[in-house]
DNA sequence: AAACTAAGTGTTATAACATATCAATATGCA
DNA sequence: TGCATATTGATATGTTATAACACTTAGTTT
């Protein structure tokens, strides 16, 4: 599974293949792609980096999909709970999947100049936290695991 | 490096000796621990759990230390940057550190039914997220690895 | 000692993030 | 159709965190 990250890519492509995945996996289970939860999703997707719950809100409020806030925490609880979404906890914000379909524990590299985003994956039972938790008798179900650093371009910019 | 978890301990000695190691730790550094300072790095070692800034704002105000936020999120934004608190991004709350001294990428183990929090240690430069970052060319200031799950004693309570 | 400087504190206000609750509506199914 | 469940609408509130500015304290320079 590769690391999507800091380079270019077609996008427009990318987001309405996703969003046609998220469709067909939301038949298959029952679960209803409804318009703000979509559109949500697009916005995520398209925007390629972590948002906050009330730049959502902004952004959907100016097209009439709501405006207040549970609209919006509704809607990427929902993202987040089908595996669509990821919320960053280092951030306070929320991320489209870029590994959908697989059931995944995902980790994260977030660049502190320019807030983009790139996900990849750990294995995390099989590393020292994983080995730390069997050491002291714990059993996981939720790992969060992120880095905060400069991506390439960033390093790279004059400060 | 010991995983400090769940098991018991000789607590008030514990307390004790770290805020002392703290005390001149701070003098060597020439950095200053003040009255509030030091008193919410007692409360966190003595509590041995993660506690939100308005908990430990509501224990300073009862002794007179102090009743606006900024109170306690600056002692608590003193304490980590010295190292001697972490902060847990998965619940907004604060813990002291249990490995002070060292240099070191924190890892904490999460119980959600008793919220009792465990830390340990990880080397994410030497994992798979410090083989993504290299391999997307990202450099990494800060990780954040928390895992969330059951401790040893909430397994064995009933449901 | 007086003046200066840097760090810390007090205080008010507000920004930013998130959820509880209850009524209304839509959807899927017996 | 009628029922059960999921979703949405709307109001209010709860929780976490910081901006801004005045004031004080401790150390340092003159």
């Amino acid at each position: 599974m590769p690391t999507i990250g800091f380079d270019d890519h077609d996008h427009s492509a990318c987001v309405q293949e996703t969003l046609e995945r998220a469709t067909a996996q939301c038949a298959e289970l029952g679960l209803r792609l409804t318009p703000v939860r979509r559109r949500v999703l697009e916005i995520l997707l398209a925007e390629h980096r972590a948002l906050g719950a009330y730049d959502l809100l902004a952004i959907l409020a100016k097209e009439g999909l709501g405006n207040q806030p549970p609209v919006a925490y509704r809607a990427l609880n929902f993202l987040v709970e089908a595996g669509f979404a990821h919320k960053i906890e280092a951030l306070n914000a929320y991320i489209a999947c870029t590994h959908p379909g697989s059931d995944h524990a995902p980790a994260f590299l977030i660049c502190s100049a320019c807030h983009s985003v790139a996900e990849t994956d750990t294995a995390p039972a099989k590393g020292r936290l994983g080995a730390a938790a069997r050491d002291a008798g714990f059993v996981i179900n939720r790992t969060v695991i992120e880095a905060e650093g400069l991506c390439p371009t960033c390093q790279d910019a004059p400060a």
